[in-house]
DNA sequence: TGTACATCAGTGAACGCGCGTTCACTGATGTAC
DNA sequence: TGTACATCAGTGAACGCGCGTTCACTGATGTAC
């Protein structure tokens, strides 16, 4: 182990950071990620962080941020390889993402997101919510289909609706909705 | 002020610890509950609440508990005072509920809800769920239901879906899927 | 090519905080005689 | 009716914890000459 490998070169430790963030999420984090946990993941100290970012919050904002970017590219993805029912694709890559990534999934639509200034997230943000509305007729539509693929996502991710099979259970309640 | 007053009498202070929470949870508790601050609040110290609570997660279970039966009886009323559209009805109240105490909403629907092993929490969940599905068509048109109104609330609760008149738009859009 | 120097990313110790929970205690209540 | 006593709900001080954040510092990097 070369000096070189506690530092990040020119590099980022804001990407490191992230990086260690997104694992820390993906594994199941329980309850809040902190600061201090992301950086002891990233083998930093915990002030380090405060080179890259001011706060905790705005690291979770970057990190809605890219988790916004990946949705929208699962979303985009879902719906082209089904040209011919697109909403309904679509609403099972919702899921599925939500359900992969239920960490990530919370944060992308948690406070922090909701009060965050960062353009880029706003910019995340909206652009996810494109590609989903892009597909549905109207805007009620587009409502009833986001809100119903959202609903069934937490109602899973929380429990609250219990199924051996959560996929199979949301491809027979979506596949019934066609437009 | 007597002596008196500072006790419960017979009577519970659990009754009034939970009390205490709802009204802290209705005052729009940005962070979690905290078992002090309850304690706090109800005007008593915080090691009172161990001689009728295991621990802070029995509390929040019972205090889940409570919000079901409420939400119950919101949502029997709601589909008794519209017999000719129930399922709408219910809607409606089922996203007024969640708007009108975030924080008790999202208890309910929370982790600790799932992981609780209590008894009455899970009667009181069962009932809620049984009056929402008791006027939908079949398993999947209930589901339908059930994840649209949930979607909803849970968008317009945590900003991500922005509207002005929030009720408004949830009546726009459930208005078009009557059964 | 070699040396002096400024920059600045990361360190590690410390801060104050509020939390959940435990513990030995106290003092009011209600019962037994 | 009056006294002795057991019960037990609530106290207040203390515990250890991990957190977000600050601060004076260090030491490697890359540039100017």
């Amino acid at each position: 182990m070369s000096t070189s490998d506690r530092t990040y070169h020119h590099g980022d430790l804001l990407t490191a950071l992230l990086s260690a963030a997104e694992t820390l999420l993906d594994e199941g984090g329980d309850g809040a990620l902190s600061l201090r946990e992301v950086a002891r993941r990233a083998g930093v100290s915990p002030a380090a962080a405060y080179r890259h970012v001011p706060d905790k919050e705005a690291l979770l904002a970057k990190l809605a941020a890219r988790g916004f970017a990946a949705f929208g590219v699962a979303l985009g993805q879902a719906a082209a390889a089904a040209p011919g029912v697109p909403l309904d694709a679509m609403g099972l890559a919702y899921v599925e993402f939500a359900l992969a990534r239920p960490a990530r999934f919370r944060l992308m639509f948690g406070a922090i997101t909701a009060r965050s200034k960062d353009e880029a997230l706003g910019a995340a943000r909206r652009e996810a919510f494109a590609v989903l509305s892009g597909v549905a007729g109207s805007r009620a539509a587009s409502l009833r289909a986001w809100g119903l693929v959202h609903g069934l996502a937490m109602l899973l991710l929380d429990g609250a609706l219990a199924a051996e099979d959560p996929m199979a259970l949301v491809r027979e309640v979506l596949t019934r909705t066609a437009a």
